[in-house]
DNA sequence: TATTGTTATACTCTATAACTATA
DNA sequence: TATAGTTATAGAGTATAACAATA
């Protein structure tokens, strides 16, 4: 019924890439970009860090810029650029910690909360379309090696 | 007999991401970068899309410069640029089609050819040691989920 | 008219170093 | 001395538009 769809480059063999995770990995966040574009970044004026940020934070009250920095393998100097933006936005605010005043706890503003709290609904099912050529188990199957990866990692 | 990993973010709760493909891509690809920058990019000077670009180059010989920005979803001005800089390397020449003389077509010269086997020869196995905590059924099935993602994406 | 490729350029993103204040 | 965060800045990477040559 539905016809099978255009290789996205005629005729390039890329076999010589098969075993390359990271190649795998490349190819598959090109369509996720897009969708991620298309659904997050342009309605909300988001980009991925800064989805990631909201999102960690609203679920991660009093974070601070260090533990941000070590889950997103950001620099400290581009969190502190990020959280100024996001900052600016109105969409979260920074308070120096009690137990330790060289940190900042990230909170979010009550704007914060109502766009998080949307951005990640939206993520929620966004996937959904790209997802639809993997079973259920698939899907679940994809997510956990990922995850098991991203565990074991160092820093 | 061996110690458990320390977690990457102590006390970070990241199970709100755990749905999203996007995110545990990226966090996957954080230690995929560091095994690519330590194994490639510094001992051949060479950046992810400029290995894959000589890899596929070697391949698919005569490859060209459209065919190279739909692989790796570049455009066609950044594909020139990069083309210009590793054939200011000696690494490849493009030379004009004659079947159709709007089209370049990219070959590697001999010093690509060797420059490319020995990044490709090392790209075969520097990526166990992230590896080891998945069986190799897991390894292989990792893969075929993510070429299923990049083989449906659109353009 | 559409396509391949090039050039020029602006913009975004990231990395590095020097610095402060606290521990 | 080490750590959390900031500031300033340079560099890498990417995107857009205008263009030439060919189909």
């Amino acid at each position: 019924m539905s016809s099978a769809p255009e290789p996205h480059a005629p005729g390039v063999d890329q076999t010589c890439l098969a075993h390359l995770l990271g190649y795998q990995l490349a190819q598959a966040d090109i369509p996720l970009k897009k969708i991620f574009f298309k659904r997050i970044a342009e309605p909300f004026g988001l980009r991925p860090v800064e989805f990631t940020t909201l999102v960690l934070v609203k679920f991660n009250p009093g974070i601070n810029g260090k533990q941000l920095a070590q889950t997103l393998a950001v620099t400290a100097a581009n969190i502190t650029l990020m959280l100024d933006k996001l900052s600016e936005k109105g969409l979260l605010a920074r308070v120096r910690s009690e137990t330790d005043r060289r940190a900042q706890n990230v909170h979010l503003t009550a704007a914060g909360e109502v766009l998080a709290a949307k951005a990640h609904e939206v993520s929620l099912t966004m996937e959904q379309d790209l997802l639809r050529h993997l079973s259920a188990g698939e899907r679940v199957m994809l997510l956990e090696l990922l995850q098991k990866l991203a565990k074991h990692r160092r820093v």
